[in-house]
DNA sequence: GGCAAAGAACTAAACGTTTAGCTTACAGGA
DNA sequence: TCCTGTAAGCTAAACGTTTAGTTCTTTGCC
């Protein structure tokens, strides 16, 4: 079908070897170059990178795992570092493994099949060992978002426990006591970090925790949605809740409306991720922002310096700052 | 790094022709088989994709594009997409184009230089004879959710204006005689179809279209909530909007929580996609649902039976229909 | 003019598969 | 016993590159 290099080397009567050579950016003599850029634009060729990666043994491909496709704050970080993986001539095979650790372990498998350079991935569950396999086969591994301690590789996180302390931080100092908090599942990294914070936050302030406060849902729309109801029925309710997802805050947002809380009046809220969900939502909504566009390229940056034998180093770990914005959903309660 | 063929030889003492034929479904003796069998595990031996796709051709690799990654709908057929694929050995290469043609382009360029199969893909803009020209080259196109007259590919399309005409009709047969439109960008093939089923049904019941009603936002959830208080502040408001997408549908929602609508006393209200979210709002939300699942199953089935040339037909025109589901926030308009 | 050094181009083997065509082994029928 | 047919296995070439090692060409210097 398409031209080769060897079409190449019959259309300027130079050899294959110096056509390989032009193309990898070789030197050839000014006629030939001229030549050679005739030829490429007349045949159309492109080089095929599965003959190219069959010698050089490298696919120049990259596999993203992550555990939903739907989940708006994994799509918008791997958007980025596919981009910048693009720029640099690498193609992504992005898996969603769908939460499942089974599928997660397959589509792991089917990667290498594929012979890829390098995985960025969101790890889900207990296939450590079989990650760290993966990882002494030399095959460097980057971990977003979440970590696994018994994998050593190269991490891409965000600082959930300052993160968290920080907002709750700002409920305590004006004044509020009964804090809610609705995490995602009591299994996932990212969980225990936000909830440290939030105990951390209490412990500094001298506060005690009620933990009929702490409420573990799913990271969905819907677990958001009925752990706010859960909590607006307890019979001591919070006068303040943060939330730690955005699908969750849109759930609890929704419930909010429904029951016709009215906030911050009474009640508080801080919600996390989309900035722009925070601008629509009248009263605007204080919320904690991770950084997915520098999340993804991060990810991407280290990965590549490991693909190109610049890093050769022992795993690190890059803790990315959130930010707090504070708005109109919280306010003082009076003492 | 791996074992290849060679080594499962030498392990089995049998030839790389006879391993090659077993590993591709061929026939050995029984006790080859067993000897085979043995030293695949044992070498942990993985076919390499690239050096097979050099020799037969083919990739197993199909390309898919999106206009962007941040879209709950096209995330969510993709998701589909990618995993039919990977049940039939095919990894897919996942590009999102930014809703940027140049971008389309370039990653439509990069797509070919991987050598991939297929391409299954949301098309945007006018690199129509470009597509078309990728068509030509024989590798098969299948296009998602919009249609481009000059490009000879199979299409999976819903049916967006029976869609649009089956909600539209149900409030007109609710005596809403103002209903108001949040349409996509005027460019756009589902918001032109969409619009269709409106003014059809409009004509079909004899109510006048007042194109003050007609507003047409960038389908996100910014602009969804900016429409709809658009749609307020008219001096003659909609007894009745519809919004059509999932993002807009999330932004107009916000905006009549804000301004303390009654839905559906003050106005009824019919959204677009999102299933959970309907379940969630109160009063619960009348929708139409596009079936993402079978979107996405129906784009990979047809992709296949192209590639495995059991269709070498002309190009094919899924149409596929949505569901209305009528709930709580739609009602009657008194005369 | 002769020679060395540098630069450009070439030859040929290799990467890990598939596959056409050939050989071998074996069973069954005449 | 010999022949034929069939199934299983084998040999070797090919896919489109890269690259080590070699040869050819040019240039500069004595």
């Amino acid at each position: 079908m398409g031209a080769t290099i060897k079409d190449i080397a019959k259309y300027t009567g130079l050899s294959i070897a110096t056509v390989s050579k032009y193309i990898n950016g070789g030197n050839v003599l000014e006629k030939n170059k001229v030549l050679l850029d005739e030829a490429i634009k007349v045949l159309d060729f492109k080089i095929n990178e599965m003959a190219r990666g069959l010698k050089t043994n490298r696919s120049m491909t990259v596999g993203i795992m992550i555990p939903s496709l739907e989940n708006i704050f994994f799509t918008s970080i791997i958007s980025n570092v596919e981009n910048i993986l693009l720029q640099n001539g690498y193609s992504s095979i992005i898996c969603d493994y769908r939460e499942d650790p089974h599928l997660e372990r397959e589509k792991l498998d089917f990667l290498l099949s594929r012979k890829v350079d390098g995985i960025i991935m969101v790890p889900h569950s207990n296939n450590a060992a079989f990650i760290q396999s993966v990882v002494e086969k030399g095959i460097p591994v980057v971990f977003i978002d979440r970590y696994l301690e018994d994998v050593q590789c190269d991490v891409v996180l965000v600082d959930n426990i300052n993160a968290s302390y920080n907002a709750v931080e700002q409920l305590i100092i004006r004044g509020h006591k009964r804090i809610g908090i609705i995490c995602g599942p009591s299994n996932i990294y990212t969980t225990k970090e936000r909830l440290k914070g939030y105990v951390r936050a209490h412990e500094d302030y001298a506060v005690k925790v009620d933990n009929d406060l702490v409420q573990y849902g799913k990271y969905d729309v819907e677990s958001g949605y009925h752990m706010l109801i859960h909590l607006l029925k307890m019979e001591n309710p919070p006068t303040a809740v943060y939330v730690t997802n955005y699908e969750m805050t849109l759930g609890a947002i929704m419930a909010i409306n429904e029951k016709g809380i009215k906030v911050p009046d009474q009640m508080s809220l801080i919600g996390f991720d989309n900035i722009q969900l925070a601008k629509i939502v009248k009263p605007s909504l204080s919320i904690v922002v991770q950084p997915m566009k520098e999340i993804g390229e991060k990810a991407a940056q280290v990965l590549l310096s490991r693909l190109n034998k610049e890093n050769t180093g022992g795993p690190s770990i890059s803790r990315l700052k959130t930010e707090l914005l504070i708005r109109e959903s919280i306010k003082s309660v009076q003492a």
